[in-house]
DNA sequence: GATCCGTCTGCATGATTGTGCGTAGTTACG
DNA sequence: CGTAACTACGCACAATCATGCAGACGGATC
């Protein structure tokens, strides 16, 4: 057999490998494959998704979260992003021209915009906009250019070029992280680029984060914390953090606690 | 039967999926087809459902809110149109680039193009953009401007100004109205010279349209017949109508029957 | 060469999870 | 208002899982 003695490191690359070509790994089938127990397969499989390389499910294992698309994220903690999204529309003037930034948390807020209020809305997503369209108070402006499938949006040089025709009142920034250091975050240097230069042009910048991107760092820099104006927490945001951000000069808004629920487990990756 | 053990988590995609794509997800055929107890996809449901990913209704789920945007539309005779999308398929060849005009029709279309063919698709609609998000095999290109709220799809000078850049191998518009003599025209003007400027830059020209269409005119003019190269009309489309459409010179294509039935109600008529 | 030490592995055990089934309650529809 | 389809809930069972422990192996040290 070709397989039958692999260093640690060997099996869990080829195990990585599978979850790249199959979508999907079964931990039994591993372990007949590999010759090794199961329980050595479910203890790589533990280790591969504590380092993010996949995310662990029931029988096996799927590729991490970070390959799923942006609608995969839109059903994550819709709850908490409505309470955030409630928590923004007061901020939201009527008659005003806002940039509504692509992410799902962002979407959410697009949902709670009232009709009431005449608002220009330009966004970069298709998915924002096309649940802008149905409400008749709002003014809808798309931002075009290729889609990136990560973020579910523009963010390229056409779509920089579009944003140049904007100077927005008020600029809701998707964050993929907020630090009392680094700032506001981005997973991808376009996306970074693109998020700067809107923020940038307009009167004031906020964002609006979950608890998971609280104090955390993604490689690239959208804006310093002192560019920010306004950031919206989560109710149960950890109060350390968010003093670390309010002696930064940030000014802070809570949402409203949400009606806790006996939460049946959703699917995330373990987050320690 | 083809996929006895799906983990978890695929199951749920996967029904995910199929909600996305038919609108709709009957519990019990859901079981049938995967091989599990209604029970199971009840309980899956509910968890979708409690997550944001679906509505549950009785006997099945239903898009989440936010996918039925263009509600009033989309919402009607999706058979219909699902089965004439299906049909359009074939007319997309692998690796082309293609132009997707906004329209309820074309939704449908879009959901309908299949992963594995590696297509560039440009569209004026968010909704069709954000449909499409999901298709790992599709590159999207979103035409940006503001969304006009009747078609919910860019058509201005911002709109043509960006699909100049286009040059698409099919076009497939998305008629108001399909008449012998009127040609494909549309009910306003800036709509009617946006998709007639995409279509002279295309190689090719389609339209899918329901019955509804068919023998109908709208103010305005957006091709001659002479320059549509191809039709793609319903099973049951009025015959006399056809034949002047093929006597003009017109390709027709027919798409299949559709096995019309209500979301409840698939007891007996096992001749699906 | 003998011994120690850290790591990897397999096994046993008790806990957890997913599923199907029975039963009783609810809903849509004629 | 009755019926059939659908649903929720609790239970039982099997699969899967986390954890602790002991043996195997390799490298380092004496």
């Amino acid at each position: 057999m070709s397989v039958l003695d692999l260093l640690l490191g060997e099996r869990q690359s080829l195990i990585e490998k599978r979850l790249a070509l199959h979508g999907r790994v079964i931990a039994a089938d591993l372990a007949a494959e590999l010759g090794v127990s199961e329980d050595t397969i479910r203890r790589d499989l533990r280790e591969m998704a504590a380092a993010g390389l996949c995310r662990r499910v029931y029988g096996g294992a799927l590729p991490p979260a970070a390959e799923t698309t942006f609608s995969e994220r839109t059903g994550t903690n819709t709850e908490r992003k409505d309470a955030l999204a409630r928590a923004v529309v007061p901020f939201v003037a009527a008659g005003s021209a806002i940039f509504l930034d692509s992410g799902s948390t962002n979407l959410a807020i697009a949902r709670a915009l009232p009709a009431d209020r005449q608002l220009t809305v330009a966004t970069n997503a298709p998915a924002i906009a096309a649940a802008l369209i149905d409400n008749a108070g709002i003014d809808v402006i798309q931002i075009g250019g290729p889609i990136d499938r990560k973020t579910g949006a523009a963010a390229g040089a056409k779509a920089l070029l579009d944003a140049e025709a904007l100077r927005p009142d008020l600029c809701i920034l998707g964050a993929c992280g907020l630090h009392p250091d680094a700032g506001v975050t981005a997973f991808s240097f376009e996306e970074a680029e693109f998020k700067r230069f809107v923020a940038l042009r307009s009167q004031a910048v906020l964002t609006a984060v979950t608890n998971d991107k609280l104090a955390m760092a993604a490689p690239y820099s959208v804006v310093a914390l002192s560019r920010l104006d306004h950031a919206v927490l989560e109710a149960d945001a950890d109060g350390r953090e968010v003093e670390e951000f309010a002696a930064a000069g940030l000014r802070i808004t809570r949402a409203a606690l949400t009606a806790a629920r006996p939460v049946r487990r959703t699917r995330n990756n373990a987050t320690s």
